[in-house]
DNA sequence: TGCCATCTAAAACAATCGATCTTATATTTG
DNA sequence: CAAATATAAGATCGATTGTTTTAGATGGCA
């Protein structure tokens, strides 16, 4: 029949995951992002539709990933404290680590597009929602194993650690004192201590 | 001598900073400004200069007006617990405020341009940096006059209250669930109560 | 009143945007 | 091998960008 496709469209959207998370939507032309991902004007197009296509394709992307590695143990059955604290633990040392050095792609995206109505924002809230449930199926594992104080407020201390997530994501980008994040995350999981 | 100018530069500057804190910078055109501002072309360009200096004179603004208004209590000699309470119950019931319903300016464009080197960046740490140093202000001053317990570590707390700040900031400008924005002072808060 | 600097309004500018189309190449199937 | 077709590279489109220029209106002062 024809010719078989030459670039890996997984791979292109990796690249475009970078450039949109460092840049933003705004800030970052499909020329490009040609020239980042290797593929030409015409491969973009075809396999991704325009600008918007492949940008909220690269976003659901990037959700599915932090959803498999960052917030992963969070959303299992047994997920407990330790799974909390290696989560921020990451967010501390990861200020040069090439998966958070520009805070959260979902959180900048956030604050990109604020709350204009679209498949974009939709993704946000979907994230978001399922980012305070995730903390919330882990706290009350973790209460139920007697990990935490029965006196500790699941949905408040949730909400608190979502919070978190986002502030130390917007730190993080703007390349904020490393200490102050490192701060407030420990001032943070003292809800967990006693 | 000459013809006198037609507009308030002042009134132009707060029209100014309300379509940038909107829309953010690379979202927002000249020809909008000109719109919004009813200020012509030229006008602009001749107050202000560029767009870069039109967005930077706006945030310059801003940062002021957030000092005097929103933690200028926690700067002064008498801050205490109480500043730091009105502050967060601002944001609580500011998601429709005039003045905040678009989360923060100054943190809306620090995930805008995250760590983009130039005068705009030096904004952003400057008013961090100051934000801290409010907290650890009426921190201090609390710890003095018995309000808070000694046992609060003065700058784990201020760091947790700036995450704290700007969590709150990007959950309401994507409008996230008010709730939630409440629990996570109200965890943020306790703190201060023990 | 007349001058002229400075204003407003709008058109014009070059550059760049997202998107499409052209051209020529490369590859697979009959 | 040859026809068919999707590819890659880049020229090109109209629209829009930030900025400058032009043209006409306005107001303070000789």
């Amino acid at each position: 029949m024809a010719r078989v496709r030459e670039f890996n469209a997984d791979i292109a959207l990796n690249r475009a995951i970078e450039l949109f998370w460092e840049h933003g939507y705004a800030n970052t032309s499909m020329r490009e992002m040609v020239k980042y991902t290797g593929v030409a004007h015409a491969g973009l197009y075809t396999a991704f539709g325009g600008k918007q296509d492949l940008f909220q394709a690269a976003l659901e992307k990037y959700e599915e990933r932090i959803f498999t590695y960052l917030f992963g143990g969070l959303e299992s059955d047994r997920a407990s404290v330790k799974d909390i604290k290696k989560l921020f633990n990451f967010i501390t040392s990861a200020k040069d680590d090439k998966y958070f050095k520009h805070g959260c792609f979902i959180a900048n995206t956030a604050l990109e597009f604020g709350a204009t109505s679209g498949p974009i924002h939709d993704i946000l809230t979907r994230t978001f929602t399922r980012q305070v449930k995730a903390f919330e199926n882990a706290l009350s594992n973790a209460k139920e194993q007697g990990q935490i104080s029965s006196k500790v407020d699941i949905p408040d201390t949730s909400a608190s650690f979502t919070v978190l997530f986002y502030g130390c994501s917007a730190l993080t980008r703007m390349k904020a004192p490393n200490d102050v994040i490192q701060q407030s995350i420990s001032a943070g999981l003292t809800a967990l201590a006693d």
